[in-house]
DNA sequence: AAAAACGACAACCGCGTGGAT
DNA sequence: CATCCACGCGGTTGTCGTTTT
């Protein structure tokens, strides 16, 4: 529909920030920059950036707050039972994730999220089994007390308060891979059932696994 | 040691949406 | 109601570091 572009892309700079752009827009949006619109922000810190750059910058990059540090195990079941909820809503699924950002959210599950459930046997984009191995769908397990498998995880949120007893997500998902590799700082549960609680924003989940399960930086 | 391949993530792009006029 | 504008979202691309050959 003939629309206007965000920017001209001859007059502005493009790639990577420098550092001594970061701490300009930085130091532009925490005097007052957030009181003018995005497209006067360069203009007004002194970027050769577009608006829509810095915004992205800012809001991937050096908003506070923001968790830099890889997803934890809890962040990355989170992840894939939101987003087996939600499918690719990003921006919904960091919402639940406290210092996350849509962006890192999406990288993070493209570039090694799906790949595990790959491995798993797990078709990614539907969350149902691949292949023939109909018998590993999550559905096929859908008894009132579901006994959890080699290497399943179950997360529910927990209850805000003890009369509120309904979970908002309540479901569980298939999980034979394994992560020892991956993380130094990991602590392997080798066998019986672990279960632990964790803080995600203002809310708390809880989780199960039993079996062979590693479980990392989860300080529970 | 050098080149190629691969992986991870930052950044860009186009489109949709909602508010203002 | 139509149009403009700013913003946010999701998909894609680019860049850089690491690993493999």
């Amino acid at each position: 529909m003939g629309r206007r572009p965000c920017c001209d892309k001859q007059r502005v700079k493009r790639g990577p920030w420098t550092a001594q752009e970061d701490n300009r827009l930085a130091k532009f949006i925490a005097a007052d920059g957030r009181r003018c619109c995005w497209r006067a922000v360069p203009k007004l810190a002194g970027l050769q950036r577009c608006g829509k750059s810095c915004r992205l910058r800012w809001t991937n990059y050096l908003r506070p707050g923001l968790n830099h540090s890889m997803l934890t195990e809890a962040e990355e079941w989170l992840v894939i039972h939101l987003h087996a909820k939600l499918g690719n809503r990003w921006s919904k699924i960091a919402a639940e994730l406290s210092g996350r950002t849509d962006n890192q959210i999406k990288n993070y599950w493209n570039t090694r999220i799906k790949k595990k459930l790959v491995g798993m046997g797990i078709d990614p984009a539907t969350h149902e089994p691949l292949g023939p191995t109909e018998s590993m769908a999550p559905e096929s397990k859908s008894d009132d007390k579901p006994q959890l498998q080699e290497g399943e995880a179950q997360i529910t949120k927990a209850a805000a308060s003890e009369e509120e007893e309904q979970p908002v997500l309540s479901s569980s998902f298939l999980w034979d891979g394994d992560f020892s590799a991956e993380r130094e700082e990991s602590a392997m549960f080798p066998c019986g059932s672990f279960e632990g609680c964790v803080e995600v924003g203002d809310e708390f989940w809880n989780f199960r696994c039993d079996s062979l399960f590693e479980c990392a930086e989860l300080g529970v």
